[in-house]
DNA sequence: CATCGATGTTGAG
DNA sequence: TCAACCTCGATGG
């Protein structure tokens, strides 16, 4: 589920509460248990984010590579340095947070004032990471009982990490890791801005395919799926259906820049945050209610918020595509 | 309570 | 092109 914002918000917890310890590493599931004995005892090094999959280094050269895909979460408990935003527009952390969590209300106060980047200190706390991050009832007992099917847990002294539902997960060398990077395409969080631009223009100059898949091609560009993409071409008014080569090189460099200022601010936000240009009622409304957050994701038959033009959803490759007829011809 | 669909990718055909 | 992977919130009865 989650696309790249929610990976790179995932690395950061990481940072904050795994990278420098050393792990309990298991697979309650069964399905990772030898690449859990692999990892038992080593110590994490560093984290890195790339497009939509993470990167863990342990000492010993051993890379945890994991990629979420379409359901995977980590479910963080213990001690876990909270994000202040952890619980913007979501009703299930304020239930929680009646039912007795620890989640305290210095942070939702935070949270209700859409405050970014402030890292509260470590808490006592229980949170799932997916595409969005969710408050989970506390567990009082430690360490926590595995819920659901646990494909991995690293446990440090005071943080549990528990990964489920992964597409990917699996133990790669340098030189893999190495390889699986080089695979894709350039990333805001990673490359150089000027670089990444010429390689992202460079790419789509010469595809015959529509823009509409390219953006979604993670070897074209890294972190970009499909909310993004149909926001990220309606900001540009560009039609999803026009062949890369044919997309006006300005309008080809507009969109990796637009992406390398969204990517961000989902990072911050813990949100897909595509219309942040609006005046700050707007931008309120938006961040309170999915339903108003997005110019046509998900929004099949309602009026385009610029021209009342009813918005067009159709398949491509499998997917959903959103776009505005009018605006975007 | 059952069913559906999803913010993703891979590999078979 | 499509099923499979595997999870869970949203939806409907």
């Amino acid at each position: 589920m989650p696309e790249g914002h929610s990976v790179h918000r995932i690395a950061r917890q990481f940072e904050r509460n795994i990278v420098g310890r050393t792990v309990a590493a298991s697979s309650p599931q069964g399905r990772f248990v030898e690449g859990a004995e692999v990892l038992d005892g080593r110590e994490a090094l560093e984290v890195r984010a790339v497009a939509k999959q993470m990167f863990l280094r342990f000492d010993g050269d051993v890379w945890l590579r994991v990629h979420l895909g379409m359901y995977g979460a980590w479910d963080f408990s213990g001690d876990v340095s909270v994000d202040a935003t952890i619980a913007s527009s979501n009703g299930r952390m304020g239930q929680t947070n009646q039912r007795g969590t620890v989640v305290d209300d210095a942070i939702m106060d935070a949270a209700g004032e859409n405050s970014l980047s402030s890292i509260g200190a470590p808490r006592r706390a229980r949170v799932r990471m997916s595409e969005q991050t969710t408050g989970l009832e506390e567990q009082t007992e430690w360490p926590p009982p595995p819920v659901g099917a646990v494909r991995l847990r690293l446990l440090t002294e005071t943080t549990c990490a528990d990964l489920r539902g992964p597409t990917a997960c699996v133990l790669q060398t340098p030189d893999e890791v190495q390889a699986t990077i080089a695979k894709l395409g350039p990333d805001p969080l990673v490359d150089d801005l000027v670089e990444g631009a010429e390689r992202f223009t460079a790419t789509v100059k010469k595809k015959p395919t529509p823009i509409g898949l390219l953006l979604m091609d993670q070897a074209v560009v890294s972190g970009i799926g499909n909310v993004y993409r149909a926001e990220i071409l309606f900001r540009a008014r560009q039609n999803p259906h026009t062949p890369g080569r044919d997309v006006p090189e300005e309008v080809v460099r507009g969109i990796w820049r637009d992406w390398a200022r969204l990517l961000p601010v989902g990072v911050e936000t813990g949100q897909m945050m595509t219309m942040d240009d609006l005046d700050p009622a707007a931008y309120r409304r938006a961040m309170a209610r999915r339903a108003d957050r997005h110019w046509v994701y998900h929004r099949e038959g309602l009026p385009c918020r610029i021209c009342g033009t009813a918005i067009v959803m159709e398949e491509a490759a499998g997917r959903k595509l959103y776009w505005c007829p009018n605006c975007q011809a």
